[in-house]
RNA sequence: CGGAGUGUAGUAUAGUGGUAGUAUAAAUGCUUUGGGAGCAUUAGGUCCGAGUUCGAUUCUCGGCACUCCGACCA
């Protein structure tokens, strides 16, 4: 894409009211825009961005067998009441409005009964499960306190995805699978190393267990305590002597940091079909209610999360596979014609879609310092001073290491 | 939901009971072209409402918005 094209400008300052590092930093950079408290717009830097997480996280859901739905926001009550979560006592971050005719909606904060009411419709034998089926869909959710730029919001991106299994044993089959699949997608967009896979209480969702994936990260709103030996880590909320030591463990072996929660996993076993009415026949034709399980992960979170922990006083630094461009190609305006003749040579070459070309009229330290704000991995420079060496200067954000390469070596890049 | 704070130009900030200043962004022209260029010119502002006052951006009250601390957090 060329840069001239992109609608967005970056910013020298932040803005006073954001004191997160995320927010300000996406915010400068052009990725996001505040519309209130706890609500940000995707633009498209960012929009990039989210969807470079979407396609991994789809990549790993599909591939332990899920299909991908999209359910809707307007909720029924009557679904909420199966379970007794319509009432704000229960649940306080419910947003809630009316039909013109009187009835209420609820707007979704979460898909459990909805998906599971859904069901019914489709899973009547055993012949039917499992089932796996997700979804990326915006959760609304009436926090009493937004904070920490985009980590915590009104509303935000969540991929979402649901086991339905005839037993416990294929249900927690299914989640072991789905742990790794997780740890997989934290791998692949860069933070393998600083997450782990945390214990923690069931919490509103269910008295059994729930595994989180927290992110170590200054901004996060847990205390984890880690053992980095056997990449675990416990919440805070269920730490102690015996919780360790039922995990065959003991408390020296633990660490305490701040992290981020950036995936949440738990186990409903048959109690929520139970109250919701899903039932399958078995071999026998005896009539069983269904083993459901839940998994998330914060997809704008994640946007989030990945600025807090790698940027750096000059910006933003993505790692590679959810960048939104391979290459920074900066043209270093000269008046020269064959400067501009290679930039839109390489610009084609390594295709419009991996490229962000900084093609703009605007001096060299402006667009040094935007591509250091925008932190797209490698910086590609082409300049009247490195043509007449015959090379171009390729910068890895990251690092900071700048090489001289020649043009054939860029097709490595992408 | 409890406590605290802040609202001045697109953005970031200064200041004042009596004509509101700077930087940056923007527009025009000229010069410049490797780390957010220079000169000149132009345009642009006191969150909303009420009160006190001859006069309020400034003081008082209310509203709205935003932020922070705590509680909560699926």
């Amino acid at each position: 894409m060329r840069q001239s094209q992109l609608f967005t400008k970056t910013r020298r300052e932040a803005p006073s009211d954001e004191t997160s590092k995320n927010a300000q930093l996406l915010i400068r950079a052009g990725f996001i825009n505040k519309e209130m408290a706890g609500v940000y717009s995707l633009l498209p830097l960012g929009f990039k961005v989210v969807n470079n997480i979407k396609k991994i996280v789809s990549e790993e859901m599909e591939r332990i067998g899920s299909e991908e739905i999209i359910m809707s926001t307007l909720q029924n009550k009557e679904t909420w009441k199966k379970t007794d979560r319509w009432s704000d006592e229960k649940v306080d971050v419910w947003f809630k409005s009316e039909l013109k005719n009187g009835n209420d909606v609820g707007f979704g904060w979460s898909h459990e009964e909805p998906i599971t009411e859904m069901m019914k419709s489709f899973i009547a034998s055993y012949n039917d499960l499992p089932r796996y089926v997700h979804q990326f869909q915006n959760k609304l959710r009436n926090e009493v306190r937004a904070k920490s730029g985009i980590i915590r919001c009104r509303e935000f991106l969540m991929k979402d995805m649901y086991a339905f299994c005839a037993t416990d044993e294929d249900n927690m089959d299914f989640y072991k699978k789905s742990t790794n699949a997780y740890m997989n997608v934290f791998k692949r967009i860069g933070l393998g190393d600083i997450t782990f896979i945390t214990s923690a209480s069931g919490g509103f969702f269910t008295d059994k267990f729930s595994h989180e994936f927290q992110t170590i990260c200054e901004t996060g709103e847990d205390i984890i305590y880690i053992n980095k030996e056997k990449k675990v880590a416990v919440n805070k909320e269920i730490y102690n002597k015996e919780t360790v030591e039922k995990m065959g463990m003991v408390l020296e072996d633990f660490g305490e940091k701040k992290a981020a929660e950036v995936g949440n996993i738990f186990n409903f076993g048959t109690g929520k079909c139970e109250q919701m009415g899903l039932y399958f026949s078995d071999k026998d034709g005896v009539k069983k209610p269904v083993h459901l399980s839940s998994y998330g992960i914060g997809i704008t979170r994640l946007l989030g999360v990945l600025v807090e922990v790698f940027a750096d006083d000059k910006g933003i630094v993505w790692p590679e596979f959810v960048a939104p461009f391979k290459l920074h190609l900066i043209e270093i305006l000269s008046g020269k014609p064959e400067v501009k003749e290679k930039a839109e040579k390489i610009y084609k070459k390594m295709g419009e879609a991996n490229v962000l070309y900084d093609d703009r009229d605007a001096r060299a330290g402006e667009k040094f310092a935007d591509a250091d704000l925008i932190g797209i991995p490698y910086q590609v420079i082409v300049s009247e001073k490195n043509l007449l060496e015959g090379k171009l200067e390729l910068k890895n954000r990251k690092t900071g290491e700048i090489k001289m390469i020649k043009e054939d070596e860029l097709q490595d890049l992408c």
